[in-house]
RNA sequence: GGGCGGUUAGCUCAGUUGGUUAGAGCACAUGCUUGACAUGCAUGAGGCCACUGGUUCGAGUCCAGUACCGCCCACCA
């Protein structure tokens, strides 16, 4: 098939990119089992688990990254010939969601109230499918090859059925219940949040002292002289509280303990309680206990029987218990109380305080905890399971340091409040009948009848709450694919090969992916863990809207490329280290691509009058193969075997450090300089030229077949326009991935020499300042053992050198007595003399900065030289270090020698 | 209070199981319109590998500790 074909003088990403997406699409390549698949599908499919990212937001660095690496994982599976499932899936987000929905109403002059339910989820529906396309639209621009038939949303049928069932089954299997218990409200987004939505914050807040009066055993009444000083960070709580404790040991309060105190304003009488949880250091050592508003206070309160008194509303004002306060703002209320004790003389002090103070992920408001009847999943057991899978290495984390992270977390875990006061999300399928029973239900339509009394379901009323966002998330691995039905695809793609994610969310997500996925669809839901870390600004510091500092990807893409946008995220990534981001980096890709788009044009260019522009790619003829030829495949199959461990090792890294370097200081700089030489000597045979061709052409398309899961657009491009085999498949994305070729290292080691000299001699002439363009006489003696490589390389050696003659001495004499004068080039065992007599931009001082370099490389060796002997001369180094090592020395030494050898008679004479 | 990272050239980072006097890209200096590429080519300068001890014939690499930076977890009101 496919003749050469022109490329454009110039790289320009814009002119294909989005072409050859559609190319890909066409072929229907993307599907593990599309009609344009090329693979084996008796292999092991390869399935990538992501994060479907949120239906609102816009994507970031990080989804580029995620999509990125994870398009290379799953292209470099396609290209070994593997069935390969990367599902593409968007999140409905429901806190996120309303949040942002919210502010956009309100601009309306709408809020969800005005709205109503029903009408508000109308708007939501309308509003994600308007930012639906955007997202999905951003992920193909990046070049993700998910497979598009098999969309999904969190919010679909799908989703929603699995989540029906799996609540049941919850319950069933008591993994579900529902009590009245602590939870983290926000008042802002009107909700309970998880602990993980808690973001602890530092500021300084006020511990202020204050005095209940204690209970006169005689009067019964508050008595004026005596009372307990308490500490507290929040006044407004005393509305709630129903005790005070001390700590057992306390001496200082021994006496109270039993008695009982008077909390003003409400005018309750509450105990003193000795319990340990107190700190008897901290504050005044008597704390008041605020059970149905504090956590640790909860569970004091729990031990001594204490009442628990919610005094919040919805909204974080006072409520009807308040006593004078109901109705204000916790704030407002807050300075009112301090206002009031200071005036009934019962605040003993204030002072600044700093302090740890929860905020919602989401608002930012100051979480309140409270009491709320809610949904809780049991997570001991669900941990305990996961905690067996990774112990096992049925799942292993990478990079591993995670695993500790996992391990604590999972061992710590509180059970999972799983009920949110939102609208937009999957409705909890729990009805309650008047009689208090409670009915869970998989059914659509909800249950037949009370489950305990057999009321009708129109006595039944659904709980109006909905799942937290990561319910439905948590389900992902499975019910994308069918479940509960026992599908063909959950029996295929099921569990997953790798889910790829940020380290961030591997409590929100991960954790309950696993737990959900061992539980429910009995088998971990994915083989491998791999953690990517985040992308931050040039500073180190996270990207955020609110900082400014955000790079577009498309922003990033329309201006170098999603190629170079690619190669400079995984160039910067390792397994679970943050990367700092700056711009550049989009030119290191974007000028990479450059390089390659115009190797490529050179080779296509290049190609021998004895090759016809509609040859097959054929293999190079070893028998005409060169030294340079043979370096260069050599040099090739080295990249391959580096690129496979690179892969097999999750370090994509690796991958893009040796294909950068493998393309462009090995194959450009030297493959095509050398290789220049021979395509343009006409003395020679057709078929050496042919061979040398052939030798581009192949290291080529290797290059380009392992870059492609990197550089998945230019790859694809200038693959199209290079020959081809006879069993080369019309696209790049589903060409076979190489297999390592041979290494030569006498060619590695001899080329390796070559370049040795080249570059010493343009070292000695740019020292001495001579005119680039010059050409002079270079006379040199060459070891016998390098003898033949040196002669097939001379031309080149005398382009790349600018010799002119350019001339091989039998012996070190014989060179002393042709060029006697000229600049002394050591390079390792062939030395050199670059005659400067007809030389431009000669001076007086060239002696002097001669003298000077070859001083300065005469230092050098003997510094390596004294350090060589040194080692030798230490026998503890010459009896315990392995004989290699020591071999080793000793060649280094004897070839030391010889250099400084020669430096010094060079410098003397 | 626990735990985890990081500290290598001006900047961003490599440095595999310990083995030449430590590498790359960018930035910098100098010189080049060499017919693939100025998004380029060539040459060069630039490092007490955070600090202190230890193990070893040998430490950027292993161990212990210290300092600083960052992150995660945790119910001092």
């Amino acid at each position: 098939m496919a003749a050469t074909t022109e490329l454009a003088k110039a790289y320009r990403p814009a002119d294909f990119e989005g072409e050859i997406y559609e190319r890909w699409l066409a072929a229907d390549v993307f599907a593990p089992d599309g009609a344009g698949s090329r693979a084996d599908q008796a292999k092991e499919p390869f399935v990538i688990i992501q994060p479907p990212p949120n239906i609102t937001g816009a994507l970031h660095l990080g989804h580029a990254l995620t999509s990125t690496l994870e398009d290379v994982m799953i292209r470099h599976a396609r290209m070994t010939g593997r069935p390969t499932l990367w599902l593409p899936g968007l999140d409905h987000a429901s806190i996120a969601a309303q949040y942002v929905l919210d502010k956009i109403i309100a601009e309306e002059g709408e809020s969800r109230e005005s709205l109503g339910r029903e009408r508000y989820l109308e708007r939501m529906w309308r509003f994600i499918n308007s930012t639906r396309e955007v997202m999905l639209g951003q992920q193909r621009r990046i070049g993700a090859s998910l497979d598009w038939s098999r969309l999904r949303f969190t919010m679909d049928e799908g989703s929603a059925r699995a989540v029906r069932e799996s609540f049941t089954r919850l319950y069933r299997d008591g993994l579900a219940y529902r009590t009245e218990a602590l939870i983290n409200w926000c008042p802002g987004c009107r909700t309970s949040v998880s602990d993980l939505e808690v973001i602890p914050t530092e500021e300084t807040g006020t511990l202020w002292t204050l005095r209940y009066h204690l209970i006169d055993e005689a009067t019964g009444e508050p008595s004026p002289t005596e009372w307990i000083s308490v500490a507290t960070t929040r006044p407004e709580t005393i509305l709630g509280d129903t005790g005070v404790a001390v700590h057992p040991d306390d001496a200082r309060y021994t006496a109270l303990v039993g008695r009982t105190a008077r909390i003003p304003f409400v005018e309750r009488d509450v105990p003193i309680v000795a319990d340990e949880a107190v700190d008897p250091v901290f504050g005044t050592g008597a704390v008041k206990v605020t059970p149905a508003h504090d956590r640790t206070d909860n569970e004091t309160g729990r031990r001594h029987g204490l009442a628990a008194i919610t005094i919040l509303a919805d909204d974080a004002s006072i409520n009807e218990l308040g006593a004078g306060y109901t109705g204000l703002d916790r704030y407002a209320a807050r300075a009112a109380i301090v206002r009031d004790l200071d005036a009934r003389g019962d605040l003993e002090g204030a002072k600044p305080h700093p302090m740890l103070i929860g905020r919602c992920q989401r608002s930012n408001d100051v979480i309140e905890p409270r009491l709320k009847t809610q949904w809780f999943v049991r997570t001991g057991p669900l941990a305990a399971e996961a905690l067996e899978a990774t112990r096992s290495g049925r799942t292993s984390i990478v990079p591993p340091r995670f695993e500790k992270v996992w391990e604590h977390w999972m061992t710590s875990i509180h059970d999972w409040n799983v009920s949110r006061q939102l609208w937009w999300g999957h409705r909890i399928p729990a009805w309650y009948c008047p009689d208090g029973h409670v009915t869970v239900s998989a059914e659509v339509g909800g249950p037949a009848a009370c489950e305990a009394c057999g009321r009708p379901p129109g006595d039944l009323t659904q709980d109006p709450d909905i799942f937290d966002t990561w319910f439905s998330s948590g389900l992902w691995p499975f019910s994308t694919l069918g479940w509960p039905d026992e599908t063909d695809d959950l029996r295929r793609y099921y569990p997953g090969t790798v889910m790829e994610t940020g380290y961030d969310i591997i409590f929100f997500w991960v954790a309950r992916m696993m737990m959900l996925g061992i539980h429910l669809a009995e088998n971990v839901p994915f083989r491998t863990v791999y953690l990517h870390g985040l992308v931050k600004d040039p500073y180190g510091k996270r990207m955020s809207k609110t900082k400014g500092n955000v790079v577009d990807p498309l922003e990033a893409i329309a201006e170098s490329g999603a190629d170079a946008l690619r190669f400079a995220l995984v160039h910067g990534t390792s397994p679970g280290n943050d990367q700092k981001f700056r711009t550049e980096k989009l030119d290191d890709g974007r000028n990479f691509a450059n390089k390659l788009w115009n190797a490529t044009r050179f080779v296509l260019g290049a190609r021998p009058a004895s090759i016809p522009a509609d040859a097959p790619r054929q293999a190079p003829d070893p028998a005409r193969a060169g030294i340079t030829e043979r370096w260069i495949l050599s040099r090739t199959a080295a990249a391959v075997e580096a690129v496979d461990q690179g892969m097999a090792e999750l370090q994509f890294a690796e991958v893009t450090r040796t294909l950068y370097d493998g393309i462009w200081s090995e194959f450009c700089d030297w493959g095509l300089e050398l290789a220049k030489v021979r395509l343009g000597d006409a003395s020679l045979a057709d078929d050496d030229r042919a061979a040398t061709w052939w030798t581009l052409v192949e290291a080529l398309d290797t290059y380009l077949r392992l870059l492609h899961p990197v550089m998945p657009f230019v790859t694809e491009e200038l693959w199209a326009a290079i020959p081809h085999a006879a069993d080369d498949p019309d696209l790049l994305i589903v060409a076979d991935w190489p297999t390592p070729g041979r290494r030569d290292a006498t060619a590695d080691a001899e080329l390796g020499a070559i370049v040795e000299l080249v570059r010493a001699i343009r070292n000695a002439r740019a020292a001495a300042g001579i005119e680039a363009a010059a050409r002079l006489p270079i006379d040199l003696v060459v070891p016998d053992a390098l003898g033949e490589s040196y002669d097939a390389l001379a031309p080149a050696i005398e382009r790349l050198t600018r010799a002119r003659p350019l001339r091989r001495h039998r012996s070190h004499a014989e060179l002393e007595a042709a060029a006697p004068s000229g600049l002394a080039v050591i390079a390792g065992e062939i030395e050199a003399r670059v005659g400067i007599d007809a030389a431009g931009g000669v001076d007086e001082a060239l002696p002097s900065r001669e003298r000077d370099r070859l001083a300065k490389e005469l230092a050098e060796a003997e510094g390596f030289l004294a350090a060589a002997r040194a080692r030798l001369a230490n026998d503890a180094f010459t009896s315990k270090a392995p004989p290699a090592v020591v071999e080793g020395a000793r060649a280094r030494e004897a070839e030391l020698a010889e250099t400084v050898d020669r430096l010094r008679a060079r410098l003397a004479g």
